[in-house]
DNA sequence: CTGTTAGCGCGTTCAG
DNA sequence: CTGAACGCGCTAACAG
């Protein structure tokens, strides 16, 4: 409406403001590139296309760009479920990343299902990114990541396969799961039981092996007895699990751990639902921290992981990738640590 | 390595296979496409084009698709916090369209920072997205969406900032907030105080004048005494607002309303830091639901909203918009509903 | 009927 | 400071 020459409300393409000004397509992009001086562009012609600019706005079309340059700056990640706080915050860190180094953050949620997952790699992939991150649901071999890109940097969050020829980046789990155990353990003065999700994951495979390394150590004979899995890392299995106990026509145990907030949800859920309270001699130990925690009164160990420090190890290993240098070292354990809720002091 | 012509390892572009198998480029696609019959391709053909993309695989640059079609089929959406778990969940909602009609959500968050909403904002666009879902950390009239694209499709939720030109899924506030003050009102049999993040959200401001209405129609003069307000919606500004309490040298409030689940969690942490625990007598309002509050042995009153009306809904607009067709209504509130946490029983 | 040719879209690159 | 080719899938027009 202002101007005469196409639609006055909309940013102009290179093209565009080329027409416009009367310069060449390429003077013009020097200059919005910034590489004005570097090109010796009169200072005049640099002023007369940053007017223009200024009046009407540029819309670099990244799309087209990336045809040529063959890089998108976005970057993937896939967690499993973003209703998992850990996965929630971890994405929260990357995206810092992302916007630091003028990168996006496209993100998506597999839901723990191999299927979605595939065609989540598959849609990322797609368009273009440069990385990806990726916390699997199976072991990444299986996936089609590496038939994805010519070149996609990969980076393995969480979840240690065996064997996976990407750098890895995951919490410690077995070190830091035994000295939850001992600790609790010397706390309950007795047994501590396991409510395990997803038992083949290997992050999970590792807490069990701390846990049973840490029941063994304090001299109980059958630390898989102490053990309950479930398939899936959710609320409903949570309570599955916690059912098992009063299906017994028994009574909750006296200290568990719980293999994510998830399960603890649902095994607390189970016990109110079942005896109208939690009884306040619980000792729960679990994975991964909420704000809530601090609000329930029993005493809570918390083993919390550092997903800032996980985001920012996986970020250097795409970037590394992405600049061809080799990530050196191949697999890296964040140390998580254990934090007691504010209700413990009672 | 297995075959002669490029790359052995990574699937094969359009014009890779027409050189390969000796079919022009446009062929090769109407097999690939699926469009063979259409356009009468000889079966044998179709068949020698598919063994080879079985073989080899296909690699079908959306980049350059989107360059000419001027689609992507990726849908943006820009939440505030991801942290927040109504909108882990209305992104896990809104990925489940998009998978569904083969596109690719790409979320980022504002950190309910409009520079950063800005910045996510041109990230997006800039790569092309064909529409956008937005819960807007200022009024968007403010924001360069309108500017951003030539076709953009919008949709705002959860805030409808006044004049916005956009279609906009809410859920409901007003109302279901002067409910449950006025029920909260009834059981305490006294007054009801309100803790609240960001009043000058306008999905605030309804909670907030839903609060008064029902205050007011209670009896209680000076509704505004009863509501304590901080500029950012944190678990640290919950934790302020709860200080004021006791700052005061007195108690929490017996019955009080949270706007989030972040000021809950703020609130329940300073209560339990100041008071050792939470006195069982607290009746307590919340928005947003999370597991976790069915362990929190006080009667808790939240409301939930339905964040896969929201997200259908939404989805709805934006495909409409998408397509030509104008949404019919241009402001839909999608009824929240109050429930009790499995505690409220004792 | 069966398939091909030519140019588009737009920022990038490099020889002029 | 400019011109022309390039990347790669899409589409209309066209030949055998």
């Amino acid at each position: 409406m202002t101007n005469g020459s196409t639609d006055a409300a909309y940013a102009k393409t290179i093209a565009e403001i080329a027409a416009a000004t009367g310069f060449s397509r390429t003077t013009v992009r020097f200059v919005i590139n910034g590489q004005a001086e570097r090109y010796r562009i009169k200072s005049e012609t640099k002023k007369v296309i940053e007017d223009y600019v200024a009046a009407h706005g540029v819309a670099i079309s990244h799309v087209a760009r990336s045809l040529r340059t063959r890089r998108t700056d976005a970057i993937g990640l896939i967690v499993p479920d973003l209703a998992n706080a850990f996965f929630a915050s971890l994405t929260a860190e990357l995206e810092i990343h992302c916007r630091r180094s003028g990168r996006v953050l496209l993100t998506a949620s597999s839901q723990e299902d191999p299927e979605q997952e595939a065609t989540a790699i598959a849609g990322l992939v797609e368009r273009g990114i440069d990385g990806i991150v990726i916390a699997p649901c199976r072991s990444p071999g299986a996936s089609r990541l590496s038939r994805a890109g010519r070149r996609l940097a990969v980076v393995v969050v969480d979840r240690a396969f065996p064997g996976s020829a990407w750098p890895t980046v995951v919490g410690d789990n077995a070190g830091v799961t035994a000295e939850l155990t001992a600790s609790m353990i010397a706390t309950a003065a007795g047994a501590v039981h396991f409510l395990c999700a997803c038992p083949d994951l290997p992050s999970i495979a590792d807490r069990i092996a701390g846990f049973s390394q840490a029941t063994a150590k304090a001299g109980f004979a059958h630390a898989d007895r102490l053990i309950r899995t479930h398939a899936s890392d959710t609320t409903e299995a949570g309570r599955a699990l916690m059912r098992g106990f009063f299906g017994d026509g028994g009574r909750p145990p006296l200290a568990f751990i719980c293999s994510s907030l998830l399960i603890l949800e649902g095994a607390l859920q189970e016990i109110v639902a079942a005896m109208g309270r939690l009884p306040p001699e619980l000792l729960i130990g679990t994975f991964d921290y909420h704000p809530l925690l601090d609000a329930v009164p029993n005493r809570i160990l918390s083993v919390r992981q550092d997903e800032k420090a996980i985001a920012e190890k996986a970020f250097d290993y795409l970037v590394a990738q992405m600049d061809g240098r080799p990530a050196q070292p191949l697999h890296v354990v964040v140390p998580g640590r254990i934090v007691n809720t504010a209700s413990a002091v009672g």
